[in-house]
DNA sequence: CTGTTATTTCGATAATACTCGAAATATTGA
DNA sequence: TCAATATTTCGAGTATTATCGAAATAACAG
């Protein structure tokens, strides 16, 4: 089976806790951070190399790399190397996760008020 | 028309930009506002008295007062004086204009690998 | 007007986070 | 092995943030 990318992407997001949610909030709550983020969820599967962020958002790599290391430690981000290249992607089973503990039993029995947008994705 | 609670928890929310995202994500990004905006959240549109907030978190008023603050001027939530009393509310556009800006253009063409959580509301 | 309740604002202290230059690690090719 | 590329780790300086006690504002009842 060749497998060269494998499904860490998809696969189920360990269950949410507080602390949990706040170091992936926390994580978010960054210029740089929301901005590679958001670059990864519109990359999709595949990822982009650390190098290639760096270019693209115009940051330093060193400081970059501390960027990305909060986003995989708070589980929005997976890292995978090929070679001398790491490549980061977004970790959609931790966002489902986080925007699923957000809006826990939500609504006060009213769940159209805040049905979830439908054009996002 | 006896509009005692006007519809600002359902009124259409300011399209998000990246400073806004930041705001809002930084004001979700601690332990005491987080539990405030899910307890809101669970609540409902009616919302809950600022004291009766701190005391079903065991949270000092003032620091309170301050975290509700910057829910309200993150977009988060809602604030709404009845006499002596001010309710707070979530505010369900403000959150979905969050998600839909982290979400953007999402999955690289792929958009069933990060549907919004069936579940979640 | 006076006192009481509900909530916010002020000012200071302590903890945390962002960024950077420099050095270190990992991988590949000659 | 040696050099080159890709990326991370280390250590320090600066800025931002959380929390608190005390004082201030707002609304109401007597």
């Amino acid at each position: 089976m060749p497998a060269e990318l494998h499904d860490v992407a998809t696969a189920a997001a360990a269950p949410m806790d507080q602390a949990a949610a706040v170091a992936a909030l926390s994580a978010l709550a960054q210029d740089t951070r929301l901005s590679v983020f958001r670059l990864l969820v519109q990359a999709g599967e595949q990822g982009v190399p650390a190098g290639e962020i760096a270019e693209r958002l115009d940051v330093r790599q060193n400081t970059l790399s501390t960027h990305l290391g909060i986003l995989v430690t708070a589980g929005l981000v997976v890292r995978r190397r090929a070679g001398r290249i790491i490549y980061y992607a977004a970790a959609y089973p931790g966002m489902r996760a986080l925007i699923t503990y957000l809006l826990e039993d939500c609504c006060g029995g009213r769940p159209e008020l805040c049905s979830t947008p439908a054009g996002a994705c």
